[in-house]
DNA sequence: ATTTTGTAGATTGTTAACAATTTGCATTTT
DNA sequence: AAAATGCAAATTGTTAACAATCTACAAAAT
């Protein structure tokens, strides 16, 4: 089977939807769209240019990827992810990151371990450099790393889905680069429990890492939360 | 808000697309339609009594949640969970039952003690009756309302998600019947070290329980594969 | 005989039009 | 003034038609 022609690949692998769908994708995770914003379907078809169809069949995926909301007849809107579901997510990931930390003390391969290495050697720079943008896409990148290179790709997707979800919870990003300086003190200690290949210390690593990310973003939050009650506009409900 | 008339409620809930999206995962969950058969749209439509739009935006929601598999101009089929996939599956599960069995020893109620011990009494009284249907019933429904009692939505969520990828697993449901008694028989330890309070026995008893479990299918999977080597009918792919 | 080519039918991808519901606002009613 | 009522516009839900692609099979070429 020769290797076709990028533009015949693109065709046959792309359909309207699958390029709405990952456009979407981009633009609410970016931040183009804010959690809460309604989607109008005839505004996205518009803009890119396609019919409501692949827009409608868009909607369905990302609604069933988390990322958006439907009310029926009402319309669709990007999920503001409230502060209890949060908290569950920050706990589920940090079972999968022990378990990925497991994983990677018995399987991870010197070069692999090397790169790893390289990735926290760059975000330490990024602290040195006050670089809170940078730090962030890093570590986003060092735990993707992780998790891919434990090598269970249905652990990896779910990883990923519940990342995005977590980007949805308030836009918290940069916003707490204050502790740019504390996570980063803990990726070291991380990477050198999964190179002595003891499976539980570099679970429980993970595991601390995570919960600790969890309890510095939730009391953060929270704290943002009774400093600054911001009045929430409640939308207007059909009559029953 | 008063509660409004059934039937009224129902239209306001459920569009075409979500009537078909259900109706098609039953089919599939139950086998009404095997791994691997391809649906057409316009055949969906017809029996279900809806036009293709709905049954696009159905295929869609399903595609995303891993039941079916979409090849561009080609069509969907019902996805066949690959046996490594499915290694990955059993994994993710030990992992998350031990998440369950962790968040139980500490969070559990007596009530909800005492339901979970009628449902283990129910299976070993179906072990007894020889019934592998309704054990297998049960054993779905034991392990998912011990998900459910940890309390963790989104956990609950991506467990339930997990399990009906698995059933897509070579629709080995009701075969392995032979090895009711032996899962039976690690239940009561499981509840045990629930009502003992001890999160770390109680993880550890899921988690074991869990692989045990992939261990038996896997093992019993391969047997099969290895002497019944029936042929595989390779589809005829497009000329590049 | 095997492979290639051509073509009709089946199926999917996309768009456009129509139907039903909701929303915003002016008007009326209390 | 506040609450109900009644449209018109906006938006979503659904269907139907059209376009593009693939599949199957017959005919032709090697």
């Amino acid at each position: 089977m020769p290797a076709s022609h990028p533009t015949i690949a693109l065709l046959q692998t792309s359909s309207l939807t699958s390029v709405v769908q990952q456009e979407l994708e981009r633009a609410i995770l970016v931040g183009e769209y804010a959690p809460g914003t309604k989607l109008i379907e005839a505004a996205v078809a518009l803009q890119l240019g396609v019919s409501r169809g692949p827009v409608r069949e868009a909607f369905r995926m990302l609604e069933e990827g988390g990322l958006l909301r439907v009310e029926k007849n009402r319309g669709v809107f990007v999920r503001d992810i409230p502060t209890a579901e949060a908290i569950e997510i920050f706990d589920l990931r940090a079972t999968l990151d022990e378990l990925v930390g497991r994983q990677l003390a018995v399987h991870i391969t010197p070069v692999q371990l090397k790169e790893i290495k390289a990735l926290v050697a760059d975000m330490e720079r990024q602290v040195k450099a006050q670089d809170a943008y940078n730090y962030h896409l890093l570590n986003l990148k060092f735990h993707d790393r992780l998790v891919e290179l434990a090598g269970n790709r249905k652990l990896t997707e779910i990883y990923r889905k519940l990342i995005k979800e977590l980007s949805l919870f308030r836009r918290l990003n940069l916003a707490d680069s204050w502790l740019m300086p504390i996570t980063a003190n803990e990726h070291r200690p991380i990477v050198a429990a999964i190179a002595s290949g003891d499976p539980d210390a570099a679970g429980r690593a993970m595991f601390e890492h995570a919960m600790d990310s969890k309890n510095r973003t939730i009391a953060n939050e929270l704290e943002r939360a009774t400093s600054v009650p911001l009045p929430v506009k409640t939308p207007r409900r059909k009559r029953v």
